[in-house]
DNA sequence: TTATTTGTTGATTGACGAGTCAATTAGTCA
DNA sequence: TGACTAATTGACTCGTCAATCAACAAATAA
């Protein structure tokens, strides 16, 4: 049984939580590994370097959310079941997690310049795309499904940002219930609609 | 006349470049002043620091985009015209450049962090909520208003930083017609309940 | 003229941090 | 046991950069 899946994880969780407590990306490969446990120099042996530790953190970050969004989706009954599940896991709690919204922002600001952060974050927004056109389009009808799932998407991300930057001014709960109502004023334009 | 606005105006100018340039905050002063004509000491000198700079820059980009925001509301005829106004006026080609995208991007990061920052950046979050509701009010009432704010401020972050992030999947024309179908959603859903 | 303020810089420093590498220890298996 | 591989590290290098400071220049006032 090697050790090696298990320093990985160690090193990748020590990052999520450095990056939490300094806010920024300006961490030292040292801090992380001191707080992993183990050398700076055994993390540049599994990671190569620090850009690609932190790429290994979001990918862990955005495995948990999709294992949410699955298991949500695997629960949904109906189809209007499968939005919400979407939406609910989008704000569940480990999402507002200080570590994981830090970690959010800071690899926005990654993914202007690395070319792998940006994909990254590409495969990120398709899935939920299409995730949600899948679930819409007996909501909304096929024509409209990929222009509704654009506009919750948007708002996805555009609360999360604002919840997430202004922690005092309310809870991910509120974004989720201000999502959901766009989602009935979808469903109900579309009624309208025919 | 003193030379002093001209130099300040210089180095928020040459910031905003760098920092477009290389994509974060990464950025050493010295290039800032190089890029504006000036020893890195000057810039030290005037600003204190390269934090105080950066806030500087952004003052400076949300100064641009209120008279803008300004601009739009004094020529608009109707409540509606307000509200297209001010979406309008979010996804306008300044607010697009690659470096005031990174600048926003980065801002956002250092308002995890940064209590003047944060500060800022609540000025604008509250800036942008009130003059859609004080818009808003006659669309859908007094009571609806704040919420359908919430909406529309989330939206307009929202597809701002899908746009950025992703320049190639769609343009700032089409996140602005996203935002103002949304309020369309909006206003119908208030005619309807009356 | 001289004195004073304002604008400006080159040179320097002190601290820090990414990444490397040669060397050591622990574990495996033949 | 001995040979081989995996895991791990301490020490070092090389570069970078924020911030400081003493000094110089240029304008302005007295």
């Amino acid at each position: 049984m090697s050790v090696e899946p298990k320093r990985r994880a160690q090193l990748v969780e020590a990052t999520i939580h450095e990056i939490g407590e300094t806010g920024s990306l300006n961490v030292t490969v040292s801090k992380i590994a001191k707080r992993a446990g183990v050398s700076s120099a055994l993390a540049f042996h599994y990671f190569g370097g620090k850009e690609q530790l932190f790429l290994a953190s979001m990918r862990y970050i955005l495995a948990v959310y999709g294992a949410e969004v699955r298991g949500a989706l695997r629960a949904a009954q109906t189809p209007k079941d499968r939005v919400t599940g979407i939406i609910r896991s989008s704000f569940s709690p480990a999402n507002f997690r200080q570590d994981v919204i830090a970690a959010w922002l800071n690899f926005y600001v990654l993914a202007l310049t690395s070319p792998e952060a940006g994909r990254l974050l590409r495969v990120y927004h398709r899935r939920l795309h299409s995730n949600l056109v899948y679930a819409l389009r007996q909501l909304v009808g096929d024509d409209a499904a990929p222009d509704v799932a654009k506009r919750i998407s948007g708002l996805i991300d555009g609360l999360y940002l604002h919840y997430a930057l202004n922690p005092s001014d309310s809870d991910g709960e509120h974004a989720e219930a201000r999502v959901l109502t766009s989602l009935e004023n979808e469903i109900a334009a579309y009624a309208d609609a025919h």
